[in-house]
DNA sequence: CTGTGTGCAAATTATTTGCAACCCT
DNA sequence: AGGGTTGCAAATAATTTGCACACAG
């Protein structure tokens, strides 16, 4: 799922060091096509780096994040990351916590779902992020690059 | 948005007591449009109810997500709470942090938001939740009412 | 050398839990 | 009286941060 040449290459085009941690961290990743949280990550480069730390996870899923290679998935009881970046829809297993992709838009209805891939829906969430008409408004009234910017983040 | 009437029924019915604490809180999600989190509830309720802890407020919030009057939206930092049952859309922006509700089915597009609501959506995220093919054989081998069944929860 | 990145440990924050007191029925 | 409910405080757990050392460029 994740290109690790393409990761690998933008992570040093953008000043970061491709550090043997970073790089098992993204083998990782690139290896898997789970959605693992922070803990299986840890553990799974733990067998490699014995020594390396979860503030290390922490930072590199952060810079990953940021570089826009990775998704953070927001699920409790903690947070999930996936490199798919295609617009799909995400088949949470609300027994066995398996989470599966679905390729496609997202016009496809439960009942679709059940009859195509078996995958029972008992709920669904729908989120669009981005800027609301007030904060598209505020930006434009001062010029971008003023002082007090606050971060636009995801 | 919250049908109070309903929910005190509902509660009441399922052994559980109105208390005067359990009422505020109802009162003030019925009252809002927002979709708090837990301090936002604990801050307006202690309005009324200075003495209330943040314990209640989370067994509450609890009690009526079981009931299901409630909807849990699993966003960071913290969890947000909504009232709307309906298949809609949340429209959250990345700088504000405002939530706003879309009703309407999952067919319109991000082109569609912008036009009609002039919300700039940036990335969206659509979950299914519900029971997967492996999990639904697994309880067909045992029939329900055995032992360990775990809870299939929201 | 210089600064980025690391590991460690402490700090922060959201949520849960144990428990004694309390109040409704 | 009795059990559900509360407030408090301590416990969990995920994530972040401060800092000194290590290593790469």
């Amino acid at each position: 799922m994740l290109d690790l040449e393409k990761v690998i290459s933008a992570f040093q085009e953008a000043g970061f060091r491709l550090t043997p941690q970073r790089r098992a961290i993204l083998d990782y990743l690139a290896s898997s096509d789970v959605h693992p949280n922070a803990q299986q990550i840890f553990q799974a480069v733990k067998k490699t780096h014995p020594d390396i730390s979860l503030a290390t996870i922490y930072n590199t899923l952060g810079t990953l994040v940021q570089l826009g290679h990775l998704k953070m998935l927001e699920l409790e009881p903690d947070n999930r990351y996936e490199t798919n970046f295609t617009q799909h829809i995400n088949l949470i297993c609300t027994i066995c916590g398996n989470i599966q992709d679905l390729e496609g838009d997202f016009t496809i209805s439960p009942a679709e779902v059940l009859h195509q891939l078996g995958f029972q829906v008992q709920d669904s969430r729908l989120e669009y992020y981005g800027v609301c008409p007030d904060c598209q408004a505020r930006s434009k009234e001062k010029p971008p690059g003023s002082s007090d910017s606050g971060a636009p983040g995801t």
